[in-house]
DNA sequence: CTCCTATTGGTAATGGTTGTCATTAACAAA
DNA sequence: TTTGTTAATGACAACCATTACCAATAGGAG
């Protein structure tokens, strides 16, 4: 999905620019994959996805950008166990908006869940300033996944 | 520090037994460096702490071992960002009791905190409970981790 | 349009982890 | 204690996600 309308400059050329960094095809195909999925793609899977479009993008290309996406924070990255890192669009650029995930051990489906989130968010802040002040850390971070297995793979 | 008393079996022995698995050498090793630390160990650091006493254990072993120890629960494997896993004993062996992680960004130093569990314990069983219904998820654990930067790291 | 330099793409290297297989040793049974 | 079965081991090679390297390319400011 290049571009679809052919409208110019995209939405992130801003953020880029700013940043110091360049637009690039690369950039631009690797955050339009991760604009038209509700999933969590590894970075081969990006790749492949970008491949049909730009056949000539590499695979380091692709590792590269998403390190660098990853620090401007328009992308995060997750571990689920699976041997290799997923990302996603992060919070504010997604429309999913803030969620943690719950994973099955089996078959790494992941889901997405933001409900709960009210006692999330209670829970949260006080254990972050309980544990900023306690432990002199400076808090920027965290991570919630529940682990267990999922209808499909019960049944087998 | 192998079998420090030679007072015959180790406590690990019976579960081992129990669950069809020969007591071997490599595996009390592992589980007596594990015993022996507050910290949390990669694979190789169990290798090295093992082959002070044991030279002829070999990497593979180490890393077969901490597998098994995962499956029967004695010891719990987490991936802090870092890009190898920790490993430390479970809550039951461990006399930490059940806690959760803050971990630096920078230097990967790890806090094992367990203050503010009654808000975590709360959050977690209602949380659990609706996922699992929602979600038809059979949930069986969960990952909890703050992330930041600790004292030292601020100061540089 | 030009120039500077960030970025790229191909390829080799890295490093944690896993697979292979002949040899060894735990331990149940005799 | 001796024996037999087979789980477990150790050395080594292979795997695979991720990084490093470097010469060639292409944003985009001026
Ligand atoms: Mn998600
Ligand atoms: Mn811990
Ligand atoms: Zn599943
Ligand atoms: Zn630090």
């Amino acid at each position: 999905m290049p571009n679809q309308d052919g409208t110019g400059p995209r939405w992130m050329h801003g953020k880029f620019k700013c940043c110091g960094y360049r637009m690039t095809k690369p950039r631009e195909a690797i955050l339009d994959v991760l604009e038209n999925t509700q999933e969590h793609l590894s970075a081969e899977d990006i790749y492949l996805a970008v491949h049909k479009f730009y056949p000539n993008i590499g695979l380091t290309t692709v590792y590269r950008n998403l390190e660098m996406l990853v620090n401007i924070e328009m992308i995060v990255k997750f571990d689920f166990g699976e041997g290799k890192s997923k990302y996603e669009l992060s919070d504010h650029y997604s429309g999913k908006g803030h969620h943690h995930h719950l994973v099955c051990k089996e078959c790494y489906k992941v889901v997405d869940y933001s409900d709960f989130m009210k006692d999330e968010v209670n829970f949260l802040k006080s254990t972050e300033d309980g544990l900023s002040k306690k432990y002199k850390f400076n808090i920027t971070d965290h991570l919630i996944q529940f682990f267990g297995v999922c209808e499909k793979c019960s049944n087998k």
